[in-house]
DNA sequence: CCTCAGCTGACATCTACCTGAAAAATGGAG
DNA sequence: CTCCATTTTTCAGGTAGATGTCAGCTGAGG
Protein backbone atom coordinates (compact mmCIF):
# COMPACT_ATOMS: atom_id res chain seq x y z
CA UNK A 1 0.00 0.00 0.00
CA UNK A 2 1.26 3.33 -1.28
CA UNK A 3 1.15 6.28 1.39
CA UNK A 4 1.47 9.43 0.69
CA UNK A 5 3.17 11.72 3.80
CA UNK A 6 2.48 15.44 3.37
CA UNK A 7 4.55 16.89 6.25
CA UNK A 8 7.25 19.66 6.98
CA UNK A 9 8.27 18.64 10.24
CA UNK A 10 11.04 16.76 8.97
CA UNK A 11 11.45 15.08 12.98
CA UNK A 12 7.71 14.02 12.40
CA UNK A 13 7.92 13.16 9.42
CA UNK A 14 10.69 10.74 9.57
CA UNK A 15 9.20 9.04 13.23
CA UNK A 16 6.15 8.46 10.80
CA UNK A 17 7.80 7.19 7.81
CA UNK A 18 9.82 4.32 9.60
CA UNK A 19 6.91 2.68 12.08
CA UNK A 20 4.69 3.25 8.61
CA UNK A 21 7.44 1.48 6.58
CA UNK A 22 7.32 -1.38 9.08
CA UNK A 23 4.11 -2.03 8.75
CA UNK A 24 4.48 -2.90 5.14
CA UNK A 25 3.48 0.34 3.55
CA UNK A 26 5.61 2.18 1.06
CA UNK A 27 5.78 5.72 2.20
CA UNK A 28 6.61 9.21 -0.29
CA UNK A 29 7.38 12.24 1.55
CA UNK A 30 6.30 15.67 0.39
CA UNK A 31 7.33 18.68 2.24
CA UNK A 32 5.14 21.61 0.58
CA UNK A 33 2.15 21.81 -1.56
CA UNK A 34 4.15 21.81 -4.58
CA UNK A 35 5.58 18.84 -4.45
CA UNK A 36 2.70 17.41 -3.31
CA UNK A 37 0.96 18.14 -6.26
CA UNK A 38 3.41 16.27 -8.12
CA UNK A 39 3.23 13.50 -6.52
CA UNK A 40 -0.35 12.76 -6.52
CA UNK A 41 -0.40 13.50 -10.30
CA UNK A 42 2.06 11.17 -10.63
CA UNK A 43 1.25 8.37 -8.32
CA UNK A 44 -1.94 6.45 -7.42
CA UNK A 45 -1.65 6.40 -3.52
CA UNK A 46 -3.61 4.48 -1.72
CA UNK A 47 -3.82 7.22 1.41
CA UNK A 48 -2.77 10.54 2.25
CA UNK A 49 -1.46 11.48 5.36
CA UNK A 50 -1.76 14.99 5.18
CA UNK A 51 -0.58 18.14 7.80
CA UNK A 52 -2.63 21.32 7.31
CA UNK A 53 0.08 23.87 8.71
CA UNK A 54 2.71 24.00 5.71
CA UNK A 55 5.04 26.74 5.45
CA UNK A 56 4.20 27.74 1.70
CA UNK A 57 0.49 28.08 2.35
CA UNK A 58 -2.04 26.26 3.93
CA UNK A 59 -2.12 22.46 3.07
CA UNK A 60 -6.04 22.63 2.88
CA UNK A 61 -5.41 23.08 -0.87
CA UNK A 62 -4.39 20.08 -1.57
CA UNK A 63 -6.82 18.52 0.03
CA UNK A 64 -9.35 20.56 -1.80
CA UNK A 65 -7.35 19.85 -5.12
CA UNK A 66 -7.89 15.80 -4.04
CA UNK A 67 -11.23 16.30 -3.55
CA UNK A 68 -12.01 18.45 -6.59
CA UNK A 69 -10.39 16.00 -9.04
CA UNK A 70 -12.66 13.21 -7.15
CA UNK A 71 -10.04 11.33 -6.97
CA UNK A 72 -10.89 8.70 -4.33
CA UNK A 73 -8.11 8.97 -1.85
CA UNK A 74 -8.66 8.48 1.97
CA UNK A 75 -7.07 11.61 3.65
CA UNK A 76 -6.05 11.58 7.05
CA UNK A 77 -5.71 15.39 8.34
CA UNK A 78 -2.29 15.43 11.11
CA UNK A 79 -3.02 18.69 13.19
CA UNK A 80 -1.77 20.71 15.95
CA UNK A 81 -3.82 20.47 19.54
CA UNK A 82 -4.44 24.02 19.66
CA UNK A 83 -5.69 24.21 15.83
CA UNK A 84 -9.45 23.09 15.91
CA UNK A 85 -10.17 25.36 13.15
CA UNK A 86 -8.05 23.55 11.33
CA UNK A 87 -9.42 20.53 12.13
CA UNK A 88 -12.78 21.89 10.97
CA UNK A 89 -11.66 22.68 7.93
CA UNK A 90 -10.29 19.85 6.96
CA UNK A 91 -13.47 17.51 7.64
CA UNK A 92 -15.39 20.16 5.92
CA UNK A 93 -13.22 19.93 2.66
CA UNK A 94 -13.76 16.13 2.72
CA UNK A 95 -11.01 14.49 4.96
CA UNK A 96 -11.75 11.48 5.85
CA UNK A 97 -10.30 11.27 9.57
CA UNK A 98 -7.60 13.50 11.47
CA UNK A 99 -5.40 12.93 14.09
CA UNK A 100 -4.09 15.31 16.72
CA UNK A 101 -0.94 16.21 17.55
CA UNK A 102 1.08 14.73 19.19
CA UNK A 103 -0.65 11.16 17.89
CA UNK A 104 0.40 7.64 19.23
CA UNK A 105 1.92 5.69 16.26
CA UNK A 106 0.08 2.89 16.92
CA UNK A 107 -3.23 4.65 16.54
CA UNK A 108 -2.16 6.24 13.53
CA UNK A 109 -1.45 2.27 12.09
CA UNK A 110 -5.24 1.78 13.41
CA UNK A 111 -6.78 4.34 11.60
CA UNK A 112 -4.86 4.00 8.34
CA UNK A 113 -6.09 0.23 8.54
CA UNK A 114 -9.64 1.82 9.52
CA UNK A 115 -10.14 4.36 7.14
CA UNK A 116 -8.41 2.41 4.34
CA UNK A 117 -10.84 -0.70 4.72
CA UNK A 118 -13.64 1.59 4.90
CA UNK A 119 -12.65 2.53 1.52
CA UNK A 120 -11.87 -0.57 0.15
CA UNK A 121 -15.22 -2.24 1.18
CA UNK A 122 -16.72 0.48 -0.98
CA UNK A 123 -14.43 -0.01 -4.44
CA UNK A 124 -16.61 -1.84 -6.94
CA UNK A 125 -14.26 -2.61 -10.29
CA UNK A 126 -17.26 -2.36 -12.62
CA UNK A 127 -20.49 -1.34 -12.33
CA UNK A 128 -23.32 -2.28 -15.02
CA UNK A 129 -25.68 0.55 -15.55
CA UNK A 130 -28.54 1.29 -18.18
CA UNK A 131 -26.21 0.14 -20.67
CA UNK A 132 -23.44 1.91 -19.65
CA UNK A 133 -19.88 0.68 -17.83
CA UNK A 134 -19.09 2.53 -14.90
CA UNK A 135 -15.37 2.85 -13.61
CA UNK A 136 -15.94 4.47 -10.20
CA UNK A 137 -12.39 3.86 -8.95
CA UNK A 138 -11.16 5.11 -12.68
CA UNK A 139 -14.01 7.95 -12.86
CA UNK A 140 -14.63 6.69 -16.08
CA UNK A 141 -17.85 5.78 -18.00
CA UNK A 142 -18.45 4.13 -21.05
CA UNK A 143 -21.38 3.69 -23.55
CA UNK A 144 -22.33 -0.03 -24.96
CA UNK A 145 -20.05 1.48 -28.45
CA UNK A 146 -17.13 1.74 -25.85
CA UNK A 147 -17.47 5.59 -26.25
CA UNK A 148 -16.28 7.52 -23.23
CA UNK A 149 -18.70 10.25 -21.50
CA UNK A 150 -16.79 12.78 -19.45
CA UNK A 151 -19.02 13.71 -16.25
CA UNK A 152 -17.66 17.08 -14.53
CA UNK A 153 -16.91 16.93 -10.74
CA UNK A 154 -20.57 17.65 -9.42
CA UNK A 155 -22.39 15.16 -12.14
CA UNK A 156 -19.75 12.70 -10.73
CA UNK A 157 -20.93 12.88 -7.01
CA UNK A 158 -24.67 12.85 -7.79
CA UNK A 159 -24.09 9.51 -9.93
CA UNK A 160 -22.04 7.60 -7.17
CA UNK A 161 -24.29 9.14 -4.31
CA UNK A 162 -27.27 7.30 -6.39
CA UNK A 163 -24.93 4.20 -7.19
CA UNK A 164 -24.00 3.83 -3.79
CA UNK A 165 -27.93 2.82 -3.29
CA UNK A 166 -28.62 1.75 -5.63
CA UNK A 167 -32.25 -0.13 -5.75
CA UNK A 168 -33.37 2.32 -2.72
CA UNK A 169 -34.28 5.89 -3.09
CA UNK A 170 -31.78 8.55 -2.32
CA UNK A 171 -33.73 12.01 -1.10
CA UNK A 172 -32.69 15.29 -2.53
CA UNK A 173 -30.74 16.54 1.14
CA UNK A 174 -29.00 13.05 1.58
CA UNK A 175 -27.37 14.14 -2.52
CA UNK A 176 -26.46 17.48 -0.76
CA UNK A 177 -25.34 16.51 1.94
CA UNK A 178 -22.74 14.04 -0.28
CA UNK A 179 -21.77 17.05 -2.58
CA UNK A 180 -21.58 19.55 0.13
CA UNK A 181 -19.81 18.11 3.25
CA UNK A 182 -20.81 19.70 6.41
CA UNK A 183 -22.41 23.49 6.30
CA UNK A 184 -21.88 25.37 3.07
CA UNK A 185 -25.63 25.61 2.76
CA UNK A 186 -27.20 25.69 -0.85
CA UNK A 187 -30.33 27.18 -1.70
CA UNK A 188 -31.45 26.34 -4.97
CA UNK A 189 -32.55 23.39 -6.81
CA UNK A 190 -28.89 22.29 -7.63
CA UNK A 191 -29.83 18.75 -7.39
CA UNK A 192 -32.26 18.77 -9.95
CA UNK A 193 -30.41 20.32 -12.49
CA UNK A 194 -27.64 17.82 -11.72
CA UNK A 195 -29.70 14.81 -12.37
CA UNK A 196 -30.94 16.71 -15.19
CA UNK A 197 -27.63 16.70 -16.36
CA UNK A 198 -27.25 12.91 -15.77
CA UNK A 199 -30.02 12.34 -17.85
CA UNK A 200 -29.12 14.48 -20.78
CA UNK A 201 -25.75 12.76 -20.85
CA UNK A 202 -26.87 9.36 -20.23
CA UNK A 203 -30.60 9.22 -21.20
CA UNK A 204 -33.77 9.63 -19.48
CA UNK A 205 -33.90 5.93 -18.16
CA UNK A 206 -30.39 6.56 -15.81
CA UNK A 207 -32.67 8.07 -12.86
CA UNK A 208 -36.03 7.45 -11.80
CA UNK A 209 -37.86 10.13 -9.87
CA UNK A 210 -39.89 9.28 -6.72
CA UNK A 211 -42.06 12.43 -6.31
CA UNK A 212 -41.61 13.56 -2.52
CA UNK A 213 -38.98 11.51 -1.85
CA UNK A 214 -36.02 11.47 -4.00
CA UNK A 215 -34.57 9.54 -6.69
CA UNK A 216 -33.76 6.18 -7.64
CA UNK A 217 -31.02 5.05 -10.29
CA UNK A 218 -32.09 2.66 -12.76
CA UNK A 219 -31.74 -1.48 -12.27
CA UNK B 1 -33.47 5.30 14.19
CA UNK B 2 -33.44 3.81 17.39
CA UNK B 3 -29.52 4.06 19.20
CA UNK B 4 -28.28 2.34 22.25
CA UNK B 5 -26.33 4.55 24.38
CA UNK B 6 -23.80 2.15 26.93
CA UNK B 7 -22.63 4.87 28.91
CA UNK B 8 -21.85 4.37 32.58
CA UNK B 9 -21.71 8.25 33.51
CA UNK B 10 -25.31 9.02 34.33
CA UNK B 11 -24.40 13.29 33.62
CA UNK B 12 -22.87 12.86 29.87
CA UNK B 13 -25.53 9.78 29.48
CA UNK B 14 -28.07 12.41 30.06
CA UNK B 15 -26.67 15.24 28.18
CA UNK B 16 -26.16 12.84 25.22
CA UNK B 17 -29.68 11.23 25.46
CA UNK B 18 -31.73 14.91 25.41
CA UNK B 19 -29.33 16.04 22.79
CA UNK B 20 -29.50 12.83 20.20
CA UNK B 21 -33.45 12.75 20.67
CA UNK B 22 -34.00 16.31 20.08
CA UNK B 23 -32.45 15.14 16.55
CA UNK B 24 -35.42 12.68 15.88
CA UNK B 25 -33.58 9.71 17.28
CA UNK B 26 -34.72 7.58 19.97
CA UNK B 27 -32.32 6.65 22.96
CA UNK B 28 -32.33 3.52 24.80
CA UNK B 29 -29.75 3.71 27.83
CA UNK B 30 -27.67 1.15 29.24
CA UNK B 31 -25.51 1.26 31.89
CA UNK B 32 -23.20 -1.81 32.38
CA UNK B 33 -22.86 -5.06 30.01
CA UNK B 34 -25.34 -7.00 31.30
CA UNK B 35 -28.14 -4.49 30.72
CA UNK B 36 -26.34 -3.39 27.21
CA UNK B 37 -26.57 -7.12 25.70
CA UNK B 38 -29.77 -7.43 27.09
CA UNK B 39 -31.03 -4.42 25.08
CA UNK B 40 -29.03 -5.47 21.76
CA UNK B 41 -30.80 -9.38 22.28
CA UNK B 42 -34.29 -7.95 22.15
CA UNK B 43 -34.20 -4.79 20.17
CA UNK B 44 -33.22 -4.02 16.71
CA UNK B 45 -30.78 -1.07 16.91
CA UNK B 46 -29.67 1.43 14.44
CA UNK B 47 -26.24 2.15 16.18
CA UNK B 48 -24.58 2.03 19.25
CA UNK B 49 -22.83 4.42 20.56
CA UNK B 50 -20.09 2.63 23.05
CA UNK B 51 -18.56 3.73 26.10
CA UNK B 52 -15.59 1.58 26.74
CA UNK B 53 -14.37 1.85 30.41
CA UNK B 54 -17.61 0.24 32.07
CA UNK B 55 -17.88 -0.37 36.01
CA UNK B 56 -18.39 -3.76 35.16
CA UNK B 57 -15.35 -4.87 33.19
CA UNK B 58 -14.09 -3.23 29.23
CA UNK B 59 -16.91 -2.28 26.95
CA UNK B 60 -15.12 -3.55 24.55
CA UNK B 61 -16.41 -7.35 25.32
CA UNK B 62 -20.10 -5.87 24.25
CA UNK B 63 -18.13 -4.31 20.63
CA UNK B 64 -16.66 -7.92 19.95
CA UNK B 65 -19.85 -9.83 20.88
CA UNK B 66 -21.62 -7.62 18.30
CA UNK B 67 -19.08 -8.24 15.75
CA UNK B 68 -19.17 -12.03 16.56
CA UNK B 69 -22.58 -11.76 15.87
CA UNK B 70 -22.11 -10.39 12.21
CA UNK B 71 -24.86 -7.82 13.25
CA UNK B 72 -24.63 -5.61 11.01
CA UNK B 73 -24.58 -2.24 13.51
CA UNK B 74 -22.61 0.57 13.38
CA UNK B 75 -20.49 1.72 16.45
CA UNK B 76 -19.00 4.91 17.41
CA UNK B 77 -16.52 4.46 20.26
CA UNK B 78 -16.48 7.09 23.07
CA UNK B 79 -13.27 7.07 24.84
CA UNK B 80 -11.75 9.64 27.76
CA UNK B 81 -8.62 11.66 26.20
CA UNK B 82 -5.89 9.65 27.71
CA UNK B 83 -7.30 5.96 26.67
CA UNK B 84 -5.34 5.97 23.47
CA UNK B 85 -4.75 2.05 23.90
CA UNK B 86 -8.68 1.70 24.21
CA UNK B 87 -9.28 3.49 20.61
CA UNK B 88 -6.56 1.51 18.89
CA UNK B 89 -8.40 -1.72 20.76
CA UNK B 90 -11.89 -0.48 19.60
CA UNK B 91 -10.78 0.06 16.15
CA UNK B 92 -9.19 -2.71 16.19
CA UNK B 93 -12.43 -5.22 16.90
CA UNK B 94 -14.08 -3.04 14.30
CA UNK B 95 -15.61 -0.14 15.81
CA UNK B 96 -16.71 2.46 13.02
CA UNK B 97 -15.35 5.68 14.44
CA UNK B 98 -14.54 6.99 17.89
CA UNK B 99 -15.00 10.15 20.03
CA UNK B 100 -12.66 11.14 22.41
CA UNK B 101 -14.09 12.94 25.41
CA UNK B 102 -14.94 15.74 25.88
CA UNK B 103 -16.48 16.17 22.48
CA UNK B 104 -19.19 18.66 21.18
CA UNK B 105 -22.41 17.09 20.74
CA UNK B 106 -23.15 18.88 17.34
CA UNK B 107 -19.74 16.33 16.28
CA UNK B 108 -21.38 13.22 17.70
CA UNK B 109 -24.29 14.33 16.07
CA UNK B 110 -22.19 14.95 12.38
CA UNK B 111 -20.60 11.67 13.22
CA UNK B 112 -23.77 9.78 13.64
CA UNK B 113 -25.36 11.02 10.62
CA UNK B 114 -21.79 9.80 8.93
CA UNK B 115 -21.49 6.65 10.00
CA UNK B 116 -25.15 5.32 9.51
CA UNK B 117 -25.35 6.90 6.31
CA UNK B 118 -22.37 4.83 5.67
CA UNK B 119 -24.00 1.79 6.13
CA UNK B 120 -26.62 3.01 3.96
CA UNK B 121 -30.26 1.51 3.49
CA UNK B 122 -30.33 -1.52 6.46
CA UNK B 123 -32.19 -4.56 5.45
CA UNK B 124 -35.05 -5.06 3.45
CA UNK B 125 -37.80 -6.57 5.50
CA UNK B 126 -40.28 -7.37 2.66
CA UNK B 127 -43.71 -8.20 3.59
CA UNK B 128 -46.84 -10.04 1.39
CA UNK B 129 -49.87 -8.39 0.59
CA UNK B 130 -52.56 -10.19 -1.16
CA UNK B 131 -49.86 -11.29 -3.75
CA UNK B 132 -48.13 -8.27 -3.54
CA UNK B 133 -44.34 -7.85 -2.21
CA UNK B 134 -43.88 -4.57 -0.34
CA UNK B 135 -40.80 -2.90 1.04
CA UNK B 136 -40.75 -0.47 3.09
CA UNK B 137 -37.78 1.19 3.37
CA UNK B 138 -36.95 1.20 -0.47
CA UNK B 139 -41.04 2.71 -1.13
CA UNK B 140 -41.76 0.00 -3.61
CA UNK B 141 -43.77 -2.55 -4.27
CA UNK B 142 -43.93 -5.73 -6.70
CA UNK B 143 -47.25 -7.57 -8.52
CA UNK B 144 -47.02 -11.69 -8.37
CA UNK B 145 -45.76 -10.92 -11.82
CA UNK B 146 -42.76 -8.69 -10.94
CA UNK B 147 -44.73 -5.26 -12.57
CA UNK B 148 -43.83 -2.34 -10.47
CA UNK B 149 -46.56 -0.08 -9.31
CA UNK B 150 -46.15 3.27 -8.40
CA UNK B 151 -47.78 5.07 -4.96
CA UNK B 152 -47.59 9.11 -4.14
CA UNK B 153 -46.39 10.07 -0.93
CA UNK B 154 -49.97 10.03 0.53
CA UNK B 155 -50.87 6.79 -0.83
CA UNK B 156 -47.97 4.86 0.67
CA UNK B 157 -48.33 6.48 3.93
CA UNK B 158 -52.04 5.06 4.11
CA UNK B 159 -50.83 1.69 3.12
CA UNK B 160 -47.82 2.18 5.84
CA UNK B 161 -50.56 2.84 8.38
CA UNK B 162 -52.87 0.16 7.44
CA UNK B 163 -50.07 -2.45 7.72
CA UNK B 164 -48.10 -1.41 10.49
CA UNK B 165 -51.66 -2.38 12.58
CA UNK B 166 -52.04 -5.02 10.00
CA UNK B 167 -54.91 -7.72 11.69
CA UNK B 168 -56.59 -5.15 13.81
CA UNK B 169 -58.41 -2.41 12.57
CA UNK B 170 -57.70 0.83 11.68
CA UNK B 171 -59.88 3.53 12.17
CA UNK B 172 -60.32 6.76 9.86
CA UNK B 173 -58.79 9.44 12.46
CA UNK B 174 -55.95 7.15 13.14
CA UNK B 175 -55.37 7.30 9.57
CA UNK B 176 -55.63 11.32 9.59
CA UNK B 177 -53.64 11.63 12.02
CA UNK B 178 -50.38 9.29 10.29
CA UNK B 179 -51.21 11.66 7.41
CA UNK B 180 -51.56 14.86 8.91
CA UNK B 181 -49.11 15.37 11.92
CA UNK B 182 -50.29 17.45 14.29
CA UNK B 183 -52.89 20.40 13.35
CA UNK B 184 -53.58 20.64 9.76
CA UNK B 185 -57.76 20.10 10.02
CA UNK B 186 -58.59 17.91 7.33
CA UNK B 187 -62.54 18.81 6.51
CA UNK B 188 -63.43 16.29 3.88
CA UNK B 189 -63.24 12.50 2.92
CA UNK B 190 -59.51 12.21 2.20
CA UNK B 191 -59.32 9.17 3.85
CA UNK B 192 -61.68 7.88 2.12
CA UNK B 193 -60.55 8.74 -1.56
CA UNK B 194 -57.10 7.57 -0.51
CA UNK B 195 -58.25 3.88 0.14
CA UNK B 196 -60.68 3.82 -3.04
CA UNK B 197 -56.79 5.00 -5.04
CA UNK B 198 -55.33 1.94 -3.31
CA UNK B 199 -58.25 -0.42 -4.38
CA UNK B 200 -58.01 1.33 -7.57
CA UNK B 201 -54.22 0.34 -7.80
CA UNK B 202 -53.81 -2.78 -5.91
CA UNK B 203 -57.17 -4.55 -6.35
CA UNK B 204 -60.44 -4.26 -3.99
CA UNK B 205 -59.28 -6.97 -1.71
CA UNK B 206 -56.43 -5.50 -0.13
CA UNK B 207 -58.10 -3.01 2.23
CA UNK B 208 -61.86 -4.97 4.56
CA UNK B 209 -64.33 -2.15 5.29
CA UNK B 210 -65.58 -2.35 8.17
CA UNK B 211 -68.41 0.22 8.76
CA UNK B 212 -68.92 2.53 11.03
CA UNK B 213 -65.31 1.41 13.22
CA UNK B 214 -62.72 1.93 10.25
CA UNK B 215 -60.51 -0.63 7.80
CA UNK B 216 -58.40 -3.35 7.64
CA UNK B 217 -56.01 -4.67 5.83
CA UNK B 218 -55.62 -8.23 3.57
CA UNK B 219 -54.49 -10.98 5.44
C1' DC C 1 -88.36 1.35 0.95
C1' DC C 2 -85.44 4.61 3.44
C1' DT C 3 -81.23 6.08 5.51
C1' DC C 4 -76.67 6.82 5.93
C1' DA C 5 -71.78 5.38 5.83
C1' DG C 6 -68.85 4.75 2.49
C1' DC C 7 -67.28 4.85 -2.66
C1' DT C 8 -65.55 7.12 -6.67
C1' DG C 9 -65.21 10.17 -10.82
C1' DA C 10 -64.33 14.85 -11.75
C1' DC C 11 -62.00 19.02 -11.10
C1' DA C 12 -59.61 23.08 -9.45
C1' DT C 13 -55.72 23.91 -7.21
C1' DC C 14 -50.98 23.24 -5.52
C1' DT C 15 -46.50 21.59 -5.48
C1' DA C 16 -42.53 19.23 -6.94
C1' DC C 17 -39.92 18.81 -10.58
C1' DC C 18 -37.69 19.84 -15.17
C1' DT C 19 -34.89 22.56 -18.02
C1' DG C 20 -32.86 26.41 -20.71
C1' DA C 21 -30.25 30.20 -19.92
C1' DA C 22 -27.84 33.75 -17.42
C1' DA C 23 -24.68 34.85 -13.83
C1' DA C 24 -20.93 33.64 -10.85
C1' DA C 25 -17.02 31.06 -9.64
C1' DT C 26 -13.14 28.39 -10.66
C1' DG C 27 -8.97 26.65 -12.91
C1' DG C 28 -5.56 26.70 -16.43
C1' DA C 29 -2.91 28.98 -20.12
C1' DG C 30 -0.43 32.68 -21.85
C1' DC D 1 -2.06 39.21 -13.63
C1' DT D 2 -5.50 38.73 -17.39
C1' DC D 3 -8.20 36.16 -20.35
C1' DC D 4 -10.62 32.20 -21.73
C1' DA D 5 -12.91 27.75 -21.01
C1' DT D 6 -15.33 25.08 -18.13
C1' DT D 7 -17.98 24.15 -14.25
C1' DT D 8 -21.15 25.45 -10.79
C1' DT D 9 -25.01 27.94 -9.00
C1' DT D 10 -28.96 30.60 -9.41
C1' DC D 11 -33.20 31.92 -11.48
C1' DA D 12 -37.62 31.73 -13.88
C1' DG D 13 -41.06 29.78 -16.77
C1' DG D 14 -43.40 25.56 -17.90
C1' DT D 15 -45.42 20.85 -16.97
C1' DA D 16 -47.03 16.80 -15.04
C1' DG D 17 -48.54 14.69 -11.23
C1' DA D 18 -50.36 14.90 -6.48
C1' DT D 19 -53.79 16.64 -3.41
C1' DG D 20 -58.11 17.96 -1.25
C1' DT D 21 -62.86 18.84 -2.10
C1' DC D 22 -67.27 17.82 -3.54
C1' DA D 23 -71.34 15.83 -5.53
C1' DG D 24 -73.67 12.13 -6.93
C1' DC D 25 -73.83 7.16 -6.49
C1' DT D 26 -73.92 2.49 -4.14
C1' DG D 27 -75.19 -0.81 -1.09
C1' DA D 28 -75.73 -2.55 3.71
C1' DG D 29 -78.83 -2.70 7.34
C1' DG D 30 -82.80 -1.62 9.27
Amino acid sequence: MRILLVEDDATLADAVRTHVTRHNHAVDLAEDKESALACLAGVDYALVLLDLRLPDGSGLDILKHIRLKKQMIPVIVLTAHDQISDRIAGLNAGADDYLVKPFDLDELEARIHAVSRRYGASQTPMVELAGFEVYPSEHRIEGKTGERISLSAREWAVLECLLARRNSIVSKSQIEEALYAFGAEIESNTVEVYVSRLRRKLGKEIVETVRGIGYRVAE
